[in-house]
DNA sequence: ACAACAAGTCACCAAACAGTGACTTAATAA
DNA sequence: TTATTAAGTCACTGTTTGGTGACTTGTTGT
């Protein structure tokens, strides 16, 4: 039976469980990880703190189901992959780029970088997990063949780049530049981006000639 | 009048002073800034906390007191650099490449990007300030000059080099591989090193060739 | 209508933490 | 020797935080 008379106070379980991991979210957006005290949870969901005991266990556990149900890399991968001519030239430019600009702009993620590399937690280390075997797909489906036995060469520079397209995001806490350049402005933002398009260019034009050459193959 | 009897107990402010900023540099190094509280600072430097307040002011001016004692940018610059003679090519390496080392096998450095990424710190800023200038130092002097009228470019490419070179000296908190390459051990930091030699040579390569022609001048 | 269960609230405790007033005592200068 | 200064200790207060027992009240099945 469905009452909804006037409004007396709603009494839902699910729904209040889910008031509790949007407060999380809310909170890590704009706090931070630390920021995370049940006092403060409770009050962001507007429910009694009691309630996270009840349904979560604890603290620990409601995070970490909070973290569980993210899911950063699932738009990745196999979707938006049109076939593949160049050795993966273009997805490789085109994915760095999207990367660097879609941290930029999800603050959440952010958080979660930051999160990361300053907390020891196994469902923070899942995340990570799942974005190395997205990129490994990624790597032994298209750029390892191309690369042959430079694959891990290509995989180390990659490395830099994706690690320095994230750094550089998270950077602008106390200062704005980086080498000179202002990572909170657009001209700035653009010159990293075209630095990532002529590294990947760079890279794969001098490649081995004896692995060019399967280009054609 | 210098009295050493028996051993009642030193009464000395400068020293009390120093072991306070060596107990906050030694929580930095193990527990990171987080774990900065008066009640810990006193219990490791094995004296009251009232001193604190006493000789500081309070916790956040000992702080700022020892962050401004941090000098890791002093080494780099003027002293090591031999003559110029390939745009600074040589030097670009084994700077990236011993920047990488340098924040691997130093502690207390990690801690502090890590704290620079994550509060704003007046004291922190300077830190980040003081890096930057002696970065600028080097770029006006050594390679703006070689690569002309894309001195931005090789500066955002160096951005993305130190600070790829930075994240993945705080990246295994959690997780160990990046792009399927272990960073915490010598084969993968080693492939690492390789890919920022690769880079910088090939920047500096395929430089424009109206501005390669200066490297003659 | 009403019993029963679970959703939700509130008051309370305990531990961790920052900060301070009042004290003790070593060093020093007269 | 002794008065003075300041180094250092200790006990205490107040606040923030995590966590829980006892309670109230909405919902639901009969």
């Amino acid at each position: 039976m469905e009452k909804k008379t006037g409004k007396p106070r709603e009494r839902n379980k699910d729904k209040s469980k889910k008031q509790f991991l949007d407060a999380v979210g809310k909170i890590l957006k704009t706090k931070g990880y630390a920021g995370l005290k049940v006092n403060d949870i409770a009050a962001t969901a507007g429910l009694d703190k009691k309630l996270i005991y009840k349904y979560f266990g604890g603290v620990d556990q409601l995070i970490d189901e909070y973290i569980r149900s993210l899911d950063f890399w699932s738009n990745v991968s196999k979707e938006d992959m049109p076939v593949i001519t160049d050795g993966g030239e273009a997805f490789a430019k085109q994915m760095l780029v999207e990367q660097f600009d879609y941290v930029g702009n999800n603050k959440e993620l952010q958080k979660i970088l930051l999160w990361g590399l300053s907390e020891k937690r196994k469902s923070l280390k899942r995340v990570y997990d799942e974005r190395e075997a997205v990129g490994e797909g990624l790597f032994t489906g298209i750029t390892d063949p191309y690369f042959g036995d430079k694959a891990e060469r290509f995989r180390a520079v990659t490395a830099l780049l994706v690690s320095g397209a994230y750094y550089l995001n998270l950077y602008p806490t106390n200062a704005k530049t980086f080498c000179g350049i202002d990572v909170t402005t657009e001209e700035g933002r653009n010159e990293i981006k075209k630095a990532l398009e002529m590294l990947v260019e760079l890279v794969y034009t001098t490649a081995p000639a004896t692995i060019r050459s399967r280009r054609n193959h």
